[in-house]
DNA sequence: TTAAACCCTATAGATTTAGTAGATTATTAA
DNA sequence: TTAATAATCTACTAAATCTATAGGGTTTAA
């Protein structure tokens, strides 16, 4: 059995290392390899996501001996909705309902009257909302 | 941009088809050509749609001339969560918080505690909620 | 005889999930 | 000051899987 509309390792991923971040006590950096074996993500993998967490400015880095990544705001301070959208991309599941990067679709005359686009405007919706509501340290348990 | 999580073509096209048969006053088939044209869907792939949709008893068919697809229940008595059960698959993103096809996570040791499965576990629930509360004759517009 | 569903196979292209190899930078110890 | 070390960063490659079709032939009923 496939899990269509399945959430991808990457952001499944992004989202552990953050909270493993999260749960350190101070800004210290923390080395890929040492989040990488605690939460048995292949090192590569988790490398690549990591980085583009920097780019996207959630995690500041140091290189170097004792360098590592570490959270650049406070973990009450990071929505989900933010992770969602670097990670896996719009939170709309139809482009033709995404607020951020709205596509109409060339087969559909009329959205108003699309039924696929009725369906999904809920269902983006009651998503965001949760992603929205929820911060880094409401998953991490401390 | 990547949607990441999006819903397939196939459950895209399926749906528009449901409701064109729901919109049909009587229940006398509608040939995969017409519903092919009038929605703007590649007519092979409708057909294996249709077929899925039928094999899963949504709907009826006729062969021969005059045949073609027809719905076998009432549209307000198919509820979207049947529908995209067996066209998308299982509601939940990840296996670990799917109800009818749960799988533990190879990587995870402890549920209780997995950020992802806390944030996933909620979306699952708000999207499984909209699906049960909406049928197709809630969508077809008539 | 014709029009329709049915069934099987193949496939280009995209995406995901990595793996491999090496470059660059910063710290630390000699 | 220099050399070693440990870390991030960059770029290429590749297997596996999934999507969205296309093609062609068979069966059934009007």
């Amino acid at each position: 059995m496939y899990f269509c509309y399945m959430l991808s390792k990457k952001t499944k991923y992004g989202i552990k290392a953050l909270t493993y971040l999260a749960r350190q006590k101070d800004k210290t950096p923390v080395a890929i390899a040492t989040i990488s074996e605690s939460e048995n993500i292949s090192l590569k993998f988790l490398e690549s996501i990591l980085l583009t967490l920097r780019k996207n400015g959630l995690l500041g880095s140091k290189k170097g001996k004792g360098g590592g990544y570490y959270l650049l705001k406070e973990s009450n301070e990071i929505q989900m909705t933010t992770v969602m959208r670097i990670l896996e991309g719009p939170i709309a599941m139809v482009p033709c309902v995404s607020l951020n990067f709205y596509e109409k679709c060339d087969d559909c005359p009329d959205e108003n009257v699309c039924a696929v686009n009725k369906l999904m405007v809920q269902v983006r919706d009651s998503s965001l909302k949760i992603f929205k509501n929820t911060t880094l340290a409401d998953l991490c348990n401390c």
